[in-house]
DNA sequence: CGTGTAAGGAATTCTGACACG
DNA sequence: CGTGTAAGGAATTCTGACACG
């Protein structure tokens, strides 16, 4: 399911990610919540699948910018 | 999908349900949200449903009595 | 009966920043 | 880099009640 309706608390609670690393990886494009119109990230259980991923990729050591899937490029020297 | 993850508010623009009515919907026991911690209702993609079925036989005329279903038996679709 | 609304409070989420390293 | 935290504000949700009919 792609809709986006699970709010932060919950993806907290279902991922064990706390909220500032979930903020984090969408300040680096790992994810895309939506936003209600009051501002609130909205999440899929999409999102939260991909957040489990990326809990256990950095669990394994990755960097967030490894993480990232990008349309085009692969990752750059500075 | 039965997990109860979504807040009222998405549920009103999933539906177009006023909050009141939701909430009246439940105290007449037509559906079963469950609450997060601070007591805020969590419904599932199951309720959502669920509610639009409601919408609509109220709009046919019926009453809540009418439409409230048992916890151990299914209603059958008409 | 079913729904609207104003009231006051409590829980949720947001952003930007400082900290550590 | 990745994450914790305190700060202040804004949006969300909650309950109980009064209203209409």
């Amino acid at each position: 399911m792609s809709k986006k309706v699970i709010s932060i608390g919950m993806v907290r609670e279902m991922t064990g990610l706390t909220e500032r690393q979930i903020r984090y990886y969408e300040d680096k494009r790992l994810i895309f919540p939506a936003r209600s119109p009051g501002g609130a990230r909205k999440f899929s259980f999409e999102d939260v699948e991909h957040l489990k991923e990326i809990q256990q990729k950095m669990k394994d050591g990755f960097h967030t910018f490894e993480l990232r899937k990008s349309c085009f490029s692969h990752q750059a020297r500075t």
